[in-house]
DNA sequence: TAGATTGTTAATCGATTAACAATC
DNA sequence: TAGATTGTTAATCGATTAACAATC
């Protein structure tokens, strides 16, 4: 189907979708069925047609989706059909990590430059690149034509250096610190924290700890009405 | 409210707060109210109320929640007032940077031991903590009450290790590595993921890069109906 | 042809938001 | 009291899943 407004569920999963596929293709996997898809990817198989059928009509009845074809129209779906470039805003060891992955993602989305404010850090190498002062980051941004910010300072940074990542005229920025960033709505944003994942996770812990000591259930453990608080 | 079970997207919203309360506690804020907290994290008020509500009567009529004590109530909610160990399988660049976020969190959530299966990363230091073999996983989980790993190894090896998690007894998982990994279904996992985060991020970059070249939509770019795929 | 699997519509389920009485 | 803001119910919106005709 066409010319609806695609939900940013259905784009989260595309990338889910590729990676997949490129490791079918990888093991020589000619075709693959939604079914298939499913079972690996832990989604429910209507789902995985529905999601494919917003872009095109890329699987065959009967048969299931070509998997280059498929990872082909994902690729183009997703822009990675051409190179992005990215721009590293924080040279530690986050940033480091990253900039590792980069390979990992070959072409597409390709870190080109590394900022930090951090004197020491700067002229020092990261995978090829030199570090940067922040004020060139606006120049730089113009001449790389880097078109995506990845935010890796620290949380008291962050915010300055989204705003200055917006002037330099990015178009998207992800964002690693634990922080909601304000940020113009025609720029694109998604936090990375991963601080939320790992608290989250907690709440999912029994209680007590296997010592014997036992579940107390918080649901249950309502305050008295009226502490002074 | 009591006695409901409470949605993944809500716990998941509980740091976030837990996070701009414990700001605002620094700053000596003293009450705040879901109007106030919805425009900082740009969430609405009514689903900061809601979310809240599920698991007590934390605000007061007329005033707003006192920022002290909801705090201490969601980090009782997140399990995160008593401290949870964790282990790091993975001592790279990323490991590095989660082990330094370590700090951050204070108490609740810490790493208490990093293992690695390369040999010459075995016996350096990470943060005070001296990187042990893999094969000390289900001993030191033992011996040091670990309730929750992360990985932060290679995407290769990363069932693998999720394997040993589960076996050594761990009760919950987050995942760095860009694949979906199988574990039982009372060990609860989370993905970390972030080249998902990247790759979904380009999807809304605009069409065209401002020098003049322009506007393919993809979705009017339906291919030709039977190409030989 | 028979079996498999898509694309799509309809049904279901769940999450967000609006609205408002209760009350500080 | 008047103004503010919660907790909660009802309305809305959106996303997932089931079901099935079309068709390879």
């Amino acid at each position: 189907m066409k010319a609806e407004k695609i939900s940013e569920a259905v784009v989260r999963r595309l990338p889910v979708y590729l990676r997949h596929l490129t490791e079918l293709h990888k093991r020589e996997v000619m075709t693959v069925s939604s079914q298939e898809l499913g079972q690996k990817l832990d989604l429910n198989p209507a789902q995985i047609r529905k999601d494919l059928a917003y872009f095109g009509d890329f699987g065959r009845k009967g048969i299931g989706y070509d998997v280059s074809y498929l990872i082909e129209k994902i690729r183009h779906i997703l822009k990675l059909d051409r190179q992005i470039n990215v721009a590293l805003i924080g040279a530690g060891n986050l940033g480091h990590a990253l900039s590792n992955y980069n390979m990992y993602l070959k072409e597409s989305m390709k870190i080109v430059a590394v900022f930090d404010s951090y004197q020491p850090k700067i002229g020092t190498h990261i995978n090829m690149l030199t570090v940067q002062p922040i004020d060139e980051l606006k120049e730089t941004v113009a001449e790389k034509n880097i078109r995506v910010g990845i935010i890796t300072v620290p949380d008291s940074e962050a915010q300055r250096v989204a705003d200055q990542l917006v002037e330099s005229g990015v178009e998207a920025i992800l964002n690693f610190a634990p922080t909601v960033l304000k940020v113009p709505s025609q720029v694109r944003i998604h936090a990375a924290d991963f601080t939320t994942d790992l608290l989250s996770l907690a709440y999912y812990l029994d209680n007590g700890n296997g010592n014997g000591k036992e579940a107390e259930v918080h649901d249950n453990d309502k305050q008295p009405e009226k502490v002074d608080h």
